[in-house]
DNA sequence: ATGTCCGATGATATCGGA
């Protein structure tokens, strides 16, 4: 018979839209939000411009993936990181090269993934094929690591608004990606394997939306969606105490378009 | 005025992407 202890940690997924822009004010998130660990889309950067230094002396080590301008990935901890993947396996990819946009680490109890999905542009675009293929491959990525006895998780900007609800005005969206039902299959599919999502709560208005659009005003007309998310094993989900969206990190300037998910687990 | 912002580039304005 195994003890069971009682182990509190906070996990958070942020898409900075470029790190080197932000580290400043995400070291300032950092010292406010103390998360133990911190999944982060769009780093906009190779590993070997990463700034690890000024994370490293915020408490957090990183591991970073990133060709350059586009994409990118990394994991921020204070509870270790150990036996990072990078990468899905047998990854789709885009005009001949396999872009940075999914790592996976095991942090204190827990393996986690941060992953961003491609945006797939247009429906009739081929990036939304390469969307839906990236999709069905981190659904088998998935379903190979669940195989182990671990409590697993995956964070991270999947650009798809699971329900209509999660965005704005449904209508708004007729005919966009994030909403066609072949995304929202996809992401059903990756649930199927034995995820289940964590719901955050808004800390104003009545929907956690995660993003807002920079054109336009949309982020004081709160024109937002809910995109960003997190699919954990049932026993962490059970194991939430709370869940929320940040959007005080989404206002002034000088910010991301994307605010942080944050997720209290008690496992 | 897409009421914007990002990185990259025959850079000092323009472009693709989001």
């Amino acid at each position: 018979m195994r003890s069971i202890s009682l182990e509190s940690v906070r996990i958070a997924s942020w898409n900075v839209n470029s790190i080197n822009r932000r580290v400043e004010l995400l070291v300032r998130w950092l010292e406010d939000a103390q998360p133990d660990v911190l999944c982060l889309q769009e780093t906009k950067c190779r590993a070997d411009d990463f700034p690890s230094m000024p994370l490293l002396a915020a408490g957090y080590e990183s591991h970073a993936l990133g060709l350059g301008a586009w994409n990118g990935v990394a994991i921020l901890s204070r509870v270790g990181l150990a036996n990072v993947t990078e990468g899905l396996t047998d990854a789709p990819q885009w005009e001949g090269v396999t872009e940075a946009r999914a790592l996976g680490a095991t942090c204190g109890p827990l393996r986690i993934w941060s992953v961003y999905v491609p945006n797939g542009r247009t429906l009739e675009h081929p990036h939304y094929d390469y969307k839906l293929e990236w999709l069905d491959t981190l659904r088998r990525t998935a379903a190979a690591e669940l195989t182990s006895e671990r409590e697993w998780a995956v964070l991270g900007d999947f650009n798809i608004a699971p329900t209509d609800d999660d965005v704005y005005d449904r209508a708004a969206y007729e005919g966009s990606t994030h909403v066609s039902v072949p995304e929202r299959d996809a992401l059903s599919a990756i649930e199927k394997v034995g995820l289940t999502e964590v719901m955050p709560r808004p800390l104003k208005y009545d929907r956690p939306f995660t993003y807002w659009d920079y054109r336009q005003l949309a982020f004081p007309k709160n024109r937002g969606m809910r995109i960003d998310l997190a699919l954990t094993t049932p026993s962490v989900r059970d194991a939430v105490t709370d869940a929320y969206v940040d959007r005080n990190a989404r206002k002034g300037k000088g910010t991301s378009d994307h605010a942080p998910l944050v997720i209290d687990v008690d496992l």
